[in-house]
DNA sequence: GAAAAGTACTATGTATGGCCAAGTACCATA
DNA sequence: TATGGTACTTGGCCATACATAGTACTTTTC
């Protein structure tokens, strides 16, 4: 048990939370995503992103088209569903909700 | 893949994040952090929190004391050692700082 | 034009933690 | 002594993050 492994189960779902907002915002892909995570310091690794990102696929949350880039192979481009826009409402009630019960313990001073 | 499994992603790590505040708060027992989370709307089962514990008891963030009990079985009484306030302290910065990530993205409408 | 470097994506195995479910043990009351 | 409530324990399941290694394609460099 040692802080930097709680900052990863911290970390857990809410990634998806902010994959799926960032995608929500236009057309993305996996470089751009993780560029845009690790300017907010939200440490993401490829072998996380990538997985994650073929599971919301395979979850009818996300779809890709591909798209030829003159600077390497082709990339994936991602937009949400509207499956996909429906689940980022319900989870960002659930981390609102989150944030507030976590908020009411930790600012009790009893 | 549904929402309700991400919430419970979500819970990860931040579940020990708020025990350990609780118990940081004064003694308590099991029942009295069960009775707190649920009035902060912070859905937790036995099953969950028994095991997690004794989980930071045995890394030696916790310690207990048994206390005789006038309506039942005798009750476990967590206090934090000096290991779980430099703990809890790390969790608090983890804490805010992935709440922070997590709003810049969110609030980046771009 | 072949080798090297870089970009994008894939696949596999491991560890951790939340939860369900069943079970143990103790106490008080009827 | 039988019943119901309280407190805690245990074993197994599942999902996710990550490390690591690997594939495939492109551009650059000599």
């Amino acid at each position: 048990m040692n802080l930097e492994n709680t900052q990863v189960q911290m970390r857990k779902g809410i990634l998806e939370y902010c994959i799926l907002h960032i995608i929500s915002r236009g057309e993305v892909y996996a470089s751009d995503m993780l560029e845009e995570l690790t300017s907010a310091k939200m440490i993401v690794v490829e072998g996380t992103l990538y997985p994650l990102l073929t599971r919301l696929k395979n979850a009818g949350l996300l779809e890709y088209k591909w798209v030829e880039s003159k600077s390497g192979p082709p990339r994936k481009y991602y937009t949400l569903t509207n499956m996909g826009k429906n689940f980022l409402d319900g989870l960002s009630n659930t981390w609102k909700d989150l944030v507030l019960s976590t908020q009411k313990i930790t600012n009790n001073s009893k």
